[in-house]
DNA sequence: CTGTGACTGCAAGTCCGTC
DNA sequence: TGACGGACTTGCAGTCACA
């Protein structure tokens, strides 16, 4: 059983991938520190829903596509 | 623009009904607080994602309905 | 059975720098 | 460009008494 926070990971760092932006981009795009976004896609972090909501609006996707696997 | 942890109130309080069970029998089965689960349902909490995880799994429906309004 | 304010502990989230 | 560490501040996690 993967945590959630792993599929989180490795979906951020995916639709980030697609977007073509460094992980400093979407911090400043996010309004959130660029070491944090790092942790969070590393999966060492367990973001609230509003952070959550943040990155999906940046990465123009919707909070699901960050959550589910697959 | 509603925040999302409003609609995640709205949710959990749907859901939470659909299953007919109080507060009480949702914070035993997620293994949280009741107060923490009424604050949630109040929208006054912003939870992280792995407390909503606890929280979908307890009532048997996808993270993704917790989140999205409709 | 639920709402609410207040509280403590620790994690969320920031900012510095190095490799 | 990103991983990672340390020290820091803010806010959530989790609990209680009481209405």
């Amino acid at each position: 059983m993967t945590d959630i926070c792993d599929i989180i990971a490795a979906n951020v760092r995916h639709f980030r991938g697609m977007k073509g932006i460094s992980q400093e981009e979407l911090a400043h795009l996010t309004d959130l520190d660029r070491t944090y976004i790092s942790g969070i896609e590393r999966g060492v972090r367990n973001p609230t829903i509003r952070v959550l909501e943040k990155i999906a609006i940046a990465l123009d996707v919707d909070i699901c596509r960050l959550i589910s696997g697959g």
